[in-house]
DNA sequence: TTATAATCGAGACGGTACGTCCCGTCTTGCG
DNA sequence: CGCAAGACGGGACGTACCGTCTCGATTATAA
């Protein structure tokens, strides 16, 4: 039940050290020159490789960057979870803030802006990035929601996936286009404004 | 005004009928083969114009696309303003059911997310997109909230822009990453759980 | 006859099905798509052999072509001679026709042609080439004519070096540049001049 | 009557500069490294052109060649014509000597087996050859062998191209297979067998 | 009869060059 | 002077092969 496409690459006899390389160079240039001026060409001088084994085992320089992004958050994750001291307030805000600074940081900036352009683009990529990355984080987010849930803080009818695209919609937003400052005070704002909601009581 | 470097186009001997050739065959092209494959080639070519033509007039190919789109929201906005019935959850759900219907218009989703992606690189781009089609609209659904401030619904310390970000980034999110349906119902969910919050009451 | 660099490959573990392969793919292969697009890679693929058989055995495409060559015009010497039936010029015309038919068999042509260039460019193999399969068949040939010397019918101080070279010489040359029509009356003419010479009698 | 393929390059617009730059670039390289090693990449480089300015020209690596050396050959032809003291047999030792000084000297020998090389695979350049360098040349020599052939010395019927055949093609072997020295006595030997013929008298 | 060492197929690897597309600049000739 | 046309130097694309280098899996001596 082994249904590979064509001659696949035998992945056995895949080196290791090029693939670190390679993956390694790509989250360096993209940091240096941006996406846009990133190349299957400059990836594979930096990372000291030939052309060819980059095209023998990513179909595009977006699906390199995305696997740079992985080998990033491997290993790091395993049993994590949210804060739950059973403030929701207070937890969510840690979490925003944590996000901002995150977003913030020009060390990622440049490389997540890119990765996010890709993904925007390339439904197969996206299709990737949601199943090993975003679906994951946002298991996470909807488990601290379901808590509060259960504990008769939040509406027993509540879409959990409305909320957290409320939260970090509003977050994402405003750092894609930077469309205003964005602080740990903005996500407190948007933290306690999603939490009680626009209207007057 | 006057600060242009080296002698400047004169505007006035502009071709009016190259301008708007260049503008469609971007707008099409975009469509037809995506961002990634426009190329200023590809649309002096279509518009049956001269490179230069294109060179002299807009320094890369997002602004050539930016133009389109302007030029597509051009002469329908005037006195525009938002549906008021008095009803702040109604009307924001029709404008937001309308957000949807767009983003979710096959015509216009490879090119708006070609000028989005853009945008988010683009610091430049950003600062014209923002000045000269997101402000206007955010405009439009700032002074609505404001009547439903006045007329007591919202609280008058809210902060319009964070209620903006929400109502917009989680439907902006989601067909961004196609990370869910986009439909009128989820436009609905979000403009209600907004307005009501995430609290249980 | 040790002097092989490193260690050398053990001629008598060398499968002969394998190397038999090599050389009809090779053959094969220049026929079908010319010297210059011939390729080990395709050679080995045609062969169903790894490439790294070929590189052990032989230094260059050019070589195995070459062997590819030999191989086929094995066997069928042995006790070869030219015929002699006492009529030089008769014998010449016979022989030089057989030339002008092997060189024109469409099946020959392209790998000749292959062949020849190779010769013209390495000079290694231009003198394995002398060796193997030029200067026994030059032998042929000047044995014939010294038959003729013997009997009288050519000068004794006739440099039989040059006489070879002026007849098939020109056969050669009208064959590489097609020049014109390669013919047996062209053979005939050819024949028939170099033996009067130029000179009006 | 100017049957054109597809959109021809506009040849007025031509770089004169470039031109020449590649044919000098390409007929250095060649002599350095071989034509086996010649380059497309190489000759733009060394010319310091863009690779498309030769693609735009020529329709591959042989053709530059050629070209390059066309331009050799240029502007010392005119109204040329071999040597004519009345003595053929003097005459004809002089131009084939004047060959082989040609053929022997090491600044012609590599980039002129590269040529023939290339003429031999390519009809199409073969044709142009012939056309260009080679009829011309054969004019010449037919030429002067039409005037001892009004002046009775060769007889009326002779077949001019077999002649000529007959003398350059000897010393143009010799040449091309390194099958024996290449020297003036060679040339003063071939004129004079195939003058008087190989037969004895 | 077994180890043991070389050859074999396969194919990944670091590279070079291919021929193409497009960049942004520059030049030419028309209106 | 703006314009269409398009040649130019250059950079990168994605592909084809180069010659070298492991991998097991056969073989065919030599212990």
């Amino acid at each position: 039940m082994t249904d590979r496409r064509q001659t696949p690459p035998d992945a056995n006899r895949r080196s290791e050290a090029s693939r670190r390389a390679i993956l390694m160079a790509a989250f360096e240039l993209v940091g240096e020159v941006g996406y846009a001026r990133l190349s299957i060409e400059g990836i594979a001088a930096r990372a000291g490789v030939g052309k060819q084994t980059i095209y023998r085992w990513w179909p595009s320089k977006g699906a390199v960057l995305f696997d740079a992004f992985l080998s990033l958050s491997e290993g790091q994750e395993g049993d994590a979870a949210l804060p739950d001291t059973g403030d929701l307030e207070a937890d969510l805000k840690e979490v925003l803030r944590a996000t901002v600074a995150e977003l913030t940081d020009p060390r990622f900036d440049e490389p997540m802006r890119a990765l996010n352009t890709e993904i925007a683009t390339d439904p197969e990529l996206a299709a990737r990035y949601a199943e090993q990355l975003e679906e994951p984080m946002k298991e996470l987010k909807k488990t601290r929601l379901r808590k509060a849930q259960e504990a008769g803080q939040l509406p027993a009818d509540l879409d959990l996936d409305v909320a957290v695209d409320l939260l970090w919609g509003a977050v994402h937003r405003r750092w894609l286009y930077r469309s205003g400052p964005l602080t740990s005070d903005y996500a407190d704002a948007v933290v306690k404004t999603a939490l009680t909601g626009l209207y007057a009581r």
